[in-house]
DNA sequence: CTTTCTTAACCGACCAGTCGGTTATTATAG
DNA sequence: CTATAATAACCGACTGGTCGGTTAAGAAAG
């Protein structure tokens, strides 16, 4: 007994890993069918086109790191852990798979920005998602939740992002590790000085 | 003409700008031919391969960039506010063009990171002595020029990074004018707590 | 003349995407 | 339950076009 999606999540769970190793452009068809044994007619069966293909896989991987975000800030507890909690994950990720392939979204954001209007939209709505929930952690830590917690999510999120493009640059996981001390760092001196926690 | 041409620097020029629009891989000889006027022909001449073009891109770009950096942090100053002067300069940059383009080295790192293992040296030593400028500016601004500078240089480029993306993901130079804010805010912090500059 | 530069024509490889056809699975009717 | 009709899943050869790269011959300069 099939399932009629077991082939479209074959080809989703490849073109995933692919595209995020590779990039969009450097991926083609050809090595997604390789990797996967699926054939050609199939993929096409299922995605009318190589960018329908795309959109599917960054929605797909979207799903999974939406659901890891909720399951980190969604239970009751102490918010500032949480976030702390999230940059722990991000860290022990890479320090697992040795920076490959990096941030599937920051991947998919400096190839795509001037070049696909739709994919740029959706990137820019999936951090500006990702954002507002490191942001909401933020103003159930801070005392006076006012628009600094927005400016100092936007800075976490891209701070994050960059230090996992160094560390993948120079296959140093330790790169990662040591700028997230360093984030955790600007947002402990930030608590400290609004709300006096010590 | 008596000068090696004219031409290569065209050459060069284009591919800088085409390359750094879109990418390498995105970018054909075709496209290069065809924006600067330049047969074919002539660009294999002065290059003898596409790969070698892109090399001789990323020290040309690097070479500006350099050269920009030295003009800042090589007259004698106060460290500190040249670091400002630099930070300003990088959102000054991308608020004229309105972050298309986005940062060269950056674009390349996410790019070749795991495609081609001579662009991933040539780009993590051109980030390392990029830190290494920022942080001999950090070390004559604290009292205690330990291994923090460093630290603190590596996170301040790597922010800066990540900002610079995220605003050409958004199209919104504000943002990132909004986290070098939060940059300067980070390493003041730190001069603060070490050295009791006020 | 020789050397350097420039050009257009050309090539094999590879790309995304198509198409006609062959199975599986399901729905329907007797 | 069986026979049949309809639909969805799957396959692989093929196409038109573009890619990076080559070649050979002309133009320009010393």
């Amino acid at each position: 007994m099939r399932h009629p999606s077991d082939k479209r999540d074959q080809i989703l769970k490849t073109a995933s890993e692919l595209i995020c190793e590779q990039g969009y452009h450097r991926t083609s068809i050809e090595d997604i069918v390789q990797a996967s044994g699926i054939k050609k007619g199939t993929v096409f069966h299922y995605f009318k086109s190589k960018e329908e293909l795309g959109f599917a896989v960054l929605d797909h991987q979207y799903r999974g790191f939406a659901d890891e975000l909720a399951s980190i800030f969604s239970p009751p507890g102490e918010a500032w852990e949480q976030v702390q909690e999230f940059l722990d994950l991000v860290v022990h990720h890479y320090a697992k798979n040795g920076c490959r392939g990096g941030c599937p979204f920051g991947n998919l954001a400096l190839e795509m920005s001037d070049q696909h209007e739709g994919f740029r939209q959706k990137l820019n709505t999936i951090f500006g998602s990702w954002v507002r929930i490191v942001q909401g952690a933020l103003e159930r830590s801070l005392l006076d939740a006012g628009p600094r917690a927005s400016v100092m999510a936007t800075f976490v999120v891209a701070s994050l992002e960059g230090a996992i493009m160094l560390a993948r640059l120079g296959k140093d996981p330790g790169l990662l590790a040591q700028c997230v001390l360093e984030i955790k760092k600007y947002v402990w001196l930030q608590l400290e000085g609004v709300s006096g926690i010590s």
